[in-house]
RNA sequence: GGCCCCGUCGUCUAAGGGCUAGGACACCGCUCUUUCAAGGCGGAAAUACGGGUUCGACUCCCGUCGGGGCCA
């Protein structure tokens, strides 16, 4: 049999990382299983259901490579379905129409909670004959759905949990339906998955209370239960669900920030999961070869940015600064950084230098220019700054003369690396006192790329201009 | 509050009756170095607690505590 899994969002706010790692569950496992993923909407919630929300999924999806091998489908356009199924579990008796006023159940609800009893609906109009539902339907009576729930303790089996037992009577005759047009989670959930021939559930942990619910319905519809697999929960730092109110950030946004998909998914796939070995980094084509779902971790797993840092920061000091122009020239979301790559006062290659520079400094492709921005635009700093350890002003001064006549002596072919370098070392004893100093001018930065490689991009000219600034300073 | 899930370094995890409880991120130190980053070397750091079962428990069972989720 072909295993079929979904990853099915609500398009109620942007997909964040907590969710994402959940379809990289099913795609794995779908992958490794030469099975289908299925992309199913559940937007039955027409008020917070937004398109915008439905393009981000499908953007989210798409960057991180998890294209789904079916849909979307989207469960506002599959009312049709519900609506048989309703009026089937209707004809069958294993559901009812319920007439009673908000009211009526809170006051219900109220005394149940008084003495103590768990509160749920008491089952008042499942007893209701034929004629007497005939009469509220033809008066208009506004109702609801309910399915019949037997009292008796519940099974089920999840694949990483084992039994988990629930007790029916707490929940009672729930509500699967507002009518017959207006299904309810609960309801269209199981349904699609039963007509979507979905094999193995894999969700998050939160879903597992309303697991039973579900199964009822394939029961009540005499359908196959599939393999339920709940997937631990991820944590904000603080504890709590990573949600859009613990600052969680959207996938989006990572992509905005200069992260890197590779980065995301060998993070996200740590989360709950590891490959046999020591391994850390891991590709997607390793994940899929290795991923076994009874592996998977039961406790939750807080979020833990710094590692993600560093992953990315791995995966982007494996690109080449060629590769680096690429994504940004080809990423809508990276586009205000173009900039950089026209930028006319450098060759193509000063800017691939340029971006070498800054990728081993950096941790995202937005920060590779935050590093290096003294290439690009004007910068002040104080003259305190080119002070290194405990020389004087006169000191540094004469020490950055020095340096600025013995490039003035160099001849245009000579201006290369390992010639620079043998000249500037021998000029001081301390070499700090050469490259501090001469690193500052360059750059008015505590902390940047050598001084060096730094002339090397912008040449001779403007290097002995950024040292007569920094004399100028001085004196 | 009721029900459910979960408990190994700060964090992600490995070991599923016998190990000096291993790795990674972060942290600290040393090294390299003009600075930063990266690299190299080293360090501190965990089986929540209490009872069982067993020759032996991080591992199995029970309880407590703690964290989380769902419903209200």
């Amino acid at each position: 049999m072909v295993v079929r899994v979904r990853f099915a969002p609500s398009p109620t706010g942007r997909l964040h990382l907590g969710s994402i790692r959940t379809a990289l569950f099913n795609f794995v496992f779908a992958k490794n299983q030469k099975g289908v993923f299925i992309l199913r909407i559940e937007d039955t919630d027409k008020e917070r259901s937004k398109k915008e929300f439905v393009d981000d999924i499908i953007e989210s999806l798409k960057w991180l490579k998890l294209d789904p091998d079916e849909g979307p489908i989207f469960q506002s356009e599959r009312i049709e379905i519900y609506r048989k199924v309703i009026e089937e579990l209707l004809d069958k008796g294993k559901a009812y129409r319920c007439f009673c006023s908000k009211e009526e159940l809170e006051t219900k609800r109220q005394m149940q909670i008084t003495k103590g009893e768990p509160p749920r609906y008491d089952g008042t109009c499942s007893k209701l004959s034929k004629e007497e539902i005939n009469e509220k339907l033809s008066k208009g009576t506004p109702y609801v759905i309910r399915l019949k729930v037997p009292e008796q303790i519940i099974t089920f089996k999840d694949f990483l949990r084992g039994d988990i037992k629930y007790d029916l009577r707490l929940i009672g005759d729930f509500i699967i339906a507002k009518s017959e047009t207006e299904p309810l989670f609960h309801l269209a959930t199981p349904v699609d998955d039963y007509y979507q021939g979905i094999t193995h559930i894999i969700r998050g942990a939160e879903h597992i209370p309303n697991t039973p619910k579900q199964i009822l319905i394939f029961k009540a519809m005499n359908w196959k239960i599939p393999v339920y697999a709940h997937i631990p929960l991820i944590l904000g730092e603080g504890g709590g669900k990573l949600s859009k109110r613990h600052g969680a950030k959207s996938v989006l946004e990572y992509r905005e920030e200069g992260f890197l998909p590779e980065a995301i998914i060998n993070f996200l796939i740590l989360l709950g999961w590891h490959p046999k070995g020591d391994k850390e980094i891991i590709s997607m084509k390793e994940i899929i070869e290795e991923f076994r779902l009874e592996d998977v971790e039961k406790r939750p797993a807080i979020f833990n940015v710094k590692k993600l840092l560093w992953l990315n920061k791995i995966y982007l000091r494996r690109l080449s600064s060629v590769e680096i122009e690429n994504l940004i020239l080809n990423d809508p979301y990276l586009e205000d950084l173009k900039i950089y790559l026209e930028n006319e006062n450098y060759t193509k290659e000063k800017i691939h230098k340029i971006i070498e520079l800054g990728k081993e400094r950096a941790n995202n492709i937005r920060e590779i220019f935050e590093t290096v921005k003294f290439f690009y635009q004007d910068f002040d700093y104080n003259k305190e700054l080119l002070i290194w350890k405990d020389y004087t002003f006169e000191q540094i001064k004469n020490s950055l003369i020095q340096v600025k006549n013995t490039l003035e002596n160099i001849p245009e072919e000579k201006f290369n690396a390992d010639y620079l370098k043998q000249v500037l070392d021998t000029l001081n004893e301390d070499k700090g006192l050469t490259y501090w100093p001469l690193r500052v001018a360059l750059t008015g930065l505590e902390a940047s790329p050598p001084p060096i490689d730094i002339m090397l991009i912008i040449g001779k000219e403007k290097t002995l201009k950024l040292i007569d600034k920094a004399i100028e300073k001085l004196s």
